[in-house]
RNA sequence: GGGCCUAUAGCUCAGUUUCGGUUAGAGCGCACGCCUGAUAAGCGUGAGGUCGUAAGUUCAAUUCUUACUAGGCCCA
């Protein structure tokens, strides 16, 4: 007779494929139709709030992997937020404007921008920056990202360029906002301001001049050997034409500078560097007379070689060996260096030209010149003033123009500047990152700390189109910049109607309206300022356009989470935005992930093809098994992805997926309503598994508050692998299968098996988002308590399923299991036996280990899965000694008996059942109670 | 060049972080074997580590210090 069908094998049509790539989109499409979101919103409705507030990605190109990781790790934490008893808010949003969008329309828009308006123009940037939204939000989704993606955060949205002025305006209106001259790329063929990003480097021939600045202070009292030697300080330079603009000379605080006499004068230049300088100006017959300390010379005075006016000895630490002669020519209104180098030294940040490159006329000798053509003037003028020591041509990497191709300047031009000094914006700003802001990993506050001590003033301005607009107003009768707060009031309310192109749509006339005069003189003559905001202060400004805005947030947010190099970024100009009108900062936490590299830990290039696209991943594998790789690797550090650890992944993702699945399969007869069994009423071991998932709940919850969400894989993926499929299920088969279905002791199983699933479920549930929804679909009750997994929350804890000394006794019935496995291999490996049911087993040992043992008799029968246990006195010639438990000995024979066609075990009671002749006594009693 | 950070088995992570102290753990993968009633599944056993390199402190360092190497982010 066949038994098989008398068994209760399980039944589960949950698949053990699980075929992500062309599953998920269902389960996406559901959510999608059950408003899944709307569903959590109205669930958790009265519960404290857990706000995330989303750093918004630039609208702009395809996601990659690093936003993927951040998208899902925000995932993550607002799904086990909820899940955890908070009203977890999600509301993502997108950077919308600034050049590189406004750079890519123009790529594209060619010669036709030239004859757009502004307001063209921006409509344009404006379409662009949608349809990436929409890309971006499509593949967000796709990820099991779950927020309120319909109504998202745009700081292109009118309100939020509302509040972006409104929030400049506050700045203004505190005293904080000024303008200044700050040098920036300029372009003289295009009389245009260019950003970084619009400079292409290429070869370009250029003068290099080395020029004798006259020392006005005499140094002789420090350095004796100078005494009555007109004594020059030595620079280099490779452009010549910034000449007229130096106001000083800097040398490094640090390099060693020497004294060089030739013919009766005296040249200051760095030591190392002095004897090829010599060759370059033809010197022979010099020799050093003074070791020169550089600290000596600082605010000391030079003369300008061509100019009655001084130029002041500095200090800086950028200053090299690599050419020139240690000493750095300095103007403040041509250099990134030389501008922070001026103000360091409160010089002026002079920059003598017109949009055209040409020097202005209070420019002696100069006037009206093209900088580039005045190259050669300059160096003339010099040799005629005696000053020049040596020129040549050099051929060196230098910055063009990405429109016209033609060489870039930098040109000093009126900016503005939020101050850090002013209102204590620097002070307040670094008390708020030690006090006030949780940062994980901890190093973070270290990191924002020094650039917040170290950044100059924050130059809000860029000349360009796509962008907020800086509301300020110029009256052209008296000359002043205006803006009272009436007036910017106005200006705001017409953004929130009709956006920032109010701006350039309107006259200030119309903008003001009966606010359209100067406060200082009257006059209605108003002009509008053409700068606009940088998009730093765009979403640096979110905490007010979003957090404050929105009724269902609060401000500050609990957590805001980005990469590490927005501490540059996001944290960094959220906080100086925050600190600086409200005086707190915007966020209680700041945690910071790293950056996603290859297999070797070498960052992802194009040029080195060693990118992997979130999507390539999503196509193999399943959105899932990305979701698995964030939380498996620990973000704290760079995050490798590599094809070896996604099929590493995949093994684990299948590991866990059967295992819920066999769980499944085993509940296909049971309703938790009903047959459910106490736990008083179970056997040690299934109290003993309870007793596991109860630690292990209180883990994985611990874990997920502290994110660490690489424990929570782990805690996982090990329970399945060693408490359940390599302990567990393998010993409850027997139990599950041959028992009379109804029986106490498969119910029992069953219970602690729905129970297990049951948690784990959840458990997984903000991480394996997709797969926990389908196990809540097969899950005996669960639809009845929740229409999705993620409406549910984590398990509750239940202290009184913890039973320690059980664990712990336990601990050591689990060492004899492991020393009867290694014994039964050995036999295995000697042909004694197959399988476990084809052993008979003998233990011998001390006998406080024997006392043990036959305490626990019939468990340690049901956990080493053989057929007889036999505990004998001692073992003439066991097949294994076991060093744990010490003393043990263990002994492997084959069963002497018959195998029960039914259960497959070696039983001696075979046959006693008229009925079955062929069943041991156990199965006989099984199938007679159906 | 500067600031911040990382470096434990082939892979992903523990541990040592507040006190330095017996044979440094887990899972995966791999090898070998078993099972065929979780079956494109399951079980068992085993082999894998100079704890990046080199010095130093110490009775003792993977754990503390310094330098170096490799890598990452941000600046220059």
């Amino acid at each position: 007779m066949d038994y098989k069908s008398t068994l209760n094998l399980p039944q589960t049509a949950f698949a053990m494929k699980a075929n992500l790539p062309s599953r998920e989109p269902e389960f996406l499409k559901r959510w999608q139709e059950m408003d899944l979101y709307a569903g959590l919103r109205a669930q958790a409705s009265g519960r404290p709030s857990y706000i995330l507030h989303d750093g918004p990605p630039y609208a702009n190109g395809y996601i990659h992997m690093g936003t993927a990781l951040n998208k899902v790790l925000k995932d993550f934490i607002v799904k086990s937020r909820q899940m955890d008893g908070f009203n977890a808010v999600y509301v993502p949003g997108w950077d919308c404007h600034g050049l590189p969008i406004e750079h890519e329309v123009d790529k594209k828009l060619g010669a036709k921008k030239r004859q757009m308006s502004v307001i063209d123009i921006r409509k344009a940037c404006r379409a662009y920056a949608e349809k990436f939204i929409d890309i971006q939000r499509k593949d967000f989704i796709r990820l099991g990202v779950l927020g309120d993606w319909f109504d998202p955060y745009l700081t292109m949205k009118f309100p939020y360029e509302a509040i972006i002025a409104q929030e400049f305006a506050r700045f203004y209106h505190n005293g904080s906002v000024y303008r200044s001259k700050k040098p920036i790329y300029w372009c003289n063929s295009c009389r245009t301001a260019l950003a970084e990003a619009e400079v292409e480097y290429a070869d370009h021939k250029s003068p290099s001049i080395y020029v004798a600045f006259p020392m006005v202070d005499d140094l002789a009292a420090q350095y004796p050997a100078l005494k009555g030697l007109p004594t020059y300080l030595v620079i280099w330079t490779t452009t010549p034409w910034t000449i007229p603009a130096n106001l000083a000379v800097a040398l490094h605080p640090e390099l060693d500078y020497v004294a060089i006499e030739h013919q009766g004068k005296a040249y200051i230049l760095a030591e190392r560097l002095a004897p090829m300088c010599m060759e370059a100006f033809g010197f022979t017959d010099w020799k050093k007379i003074a070791q020169i300390d550089p600290r000596d010379l600082e605010h000391k005075k030079a003369r300008h070689p061509l100019y009655d006016r001084q130029s002041l000895v500095v200090l800086a630490d950028y200053v090299t060996l690599d050419a020139g002669t240690g000493l750095v020519h300095t103007a403040p209104g041509h250099g990134r260096e030389d501008y922070e180098t001026g103000l360091r030294y409160n010089l002026e940040v002079y920059s003598p030209l017109d949009d055209g490159g040409r020097f202005t006329p209070e420019v002696e000798f100069f006037a009206g010149q093209e900088v580039f053509s005045a190259n050669a003037l300059v160096v003339d003028k010099l040799k005629e003033a005696g000053a020049l020591l040596a020129t040549e041509k050099i051929s060196h990497s230098y910055p063009h123009c990405w429109r016209c191709k033609k060489p870039v300047i930098f040109r000093a031009t009126d900016q503005w500047f939020i101050s850090m000094e002013e209102n204590g914006l620097r002070q307040r700003s670094l008390e708020a990152i030690q006090n006030q802001v949780k940062w994980v990993p901890r190093w973070g506050r270290e990191r924002i700390y020094g650039m917040i001590e170290n950044r100059p003033d924050w130059c809000i301005s860029r000349q360009r189109s796509w962008g907020v607009p800086i509301i300020v107003f110029k009256c052209l009768e008296c000359g002043e910049t205006v803006l009272t707060p009436e007036m910017s009031d106005k200006v705001v309310a017409a953004f929130r109607q009709e956006g920032a192109d109010a701006w350039f749509a309107k006259t200030p006339g119309e903008l003001l309206g009966e606010h359209a005069a100067c406060p200082l003189c009257g006059s209605a003559d108003l002009a509008k300022e053409h700068d606009i905001l940088d998009v730093w202060f765009d979403s640096g400004t979110s905490h007010a356009a979003v957090l404050e805005d929105r009724p269902d947030l609060t401000w500050p947010a609990d957590m805001y989470l980005e990469g590490s190099d927005q501490h540059r970024g996001w944290f960094h100009s959220s906080l100086l935005c925050a600190m600086g009108t409200r005086g707190k900062p915007p966020y209680k936490m700041v945690l910071t992930h790293g950056f996603v590299v290859d297999g070797e830990g070498r960052k992802m290039s194009k040029s080195v093809g060693n990118v992997i696209p979130p999507q390539q991943v999503i196509d193999r594998y399943g959105a899932e098994i990305l979701r698995l790789w964030v939380a498996a690797e620990d973000y704290t550090d760079d995050i490798r992805i590599s094809e070896e650890i996604l099929k590493q992944l995949a093994e684990a993702y299948r590991r866990i997926r059967n295992t819920m699945r066999f769980m499944l399969g085993n509940l296909y007869d049971f309703d938790p309503a009903t047959d459910s069994v106490e736990p008083s009423a179970m056997g040690e071991m299934d109290r003993l598994l309870l007793h596991r998932l109860e630690d292990l709940t209180a883990r994985l919850k611990r874990a997920y508050q502290e994110f660490a969400f690489h424990q929570v894989y782990q805690g996982l993926h090990n329970f399945c692998a060693i408490d359940l499929s390599g302990f567990y299920l393998d010993v409850l088969k027997d139990r599950l299968y041959t028992s009379a279905a109804k029986s106490p002791e498969r119910r029992a199983a069953q219970t602690v098996l729905h129970r297990i699933a049951s948690s784990l479920v959840r458990l997984m549930a903000p991480l394996l988002s997709f797969t926990a929804e389908e196990v809540w679909d097969f899950l005996p009750g669960a639809k009845g308590e929740a229409a999705s997994v993620h409406l549910t929350s984590f398990p509750r804890e239940r202290p009184e399923l913890s039973d320690p000394q059980l664990a712990e006794r336990w601990e050591r019935l689990l060492a004899v299991r492991g020393a009867v496995n290694k014994a039964l291999d050995l036999a295995r490996k000697d042909k004694v036996v197959g399988n476990s049911l084809e052993a008979s087993l003998t233990l011998a040992g001390p006998e406080e280990l024997m006392a043990f043992l036959r305490d626990n008799q019939a468990a340690l029968m049901e956990i080493t899965m053989v057929s007889q246990l036999e505990l004998a006195a001692d073992l003439a010639a066991p097949t294994l000694s076991a060093e744990e438990p010490a003393g043990l000995k263990v002994g492997i024979s084959p069963s002497a008996f018959a195998k029960c066609p039914r259960c497959w075990m070696r039983m001696a009671d075979i046959g006693q059942n008229p009925q079955h002749p062929e069943l041991c006594g156990r199965c006989a009693a099984a199938v007679s109670q159906g």
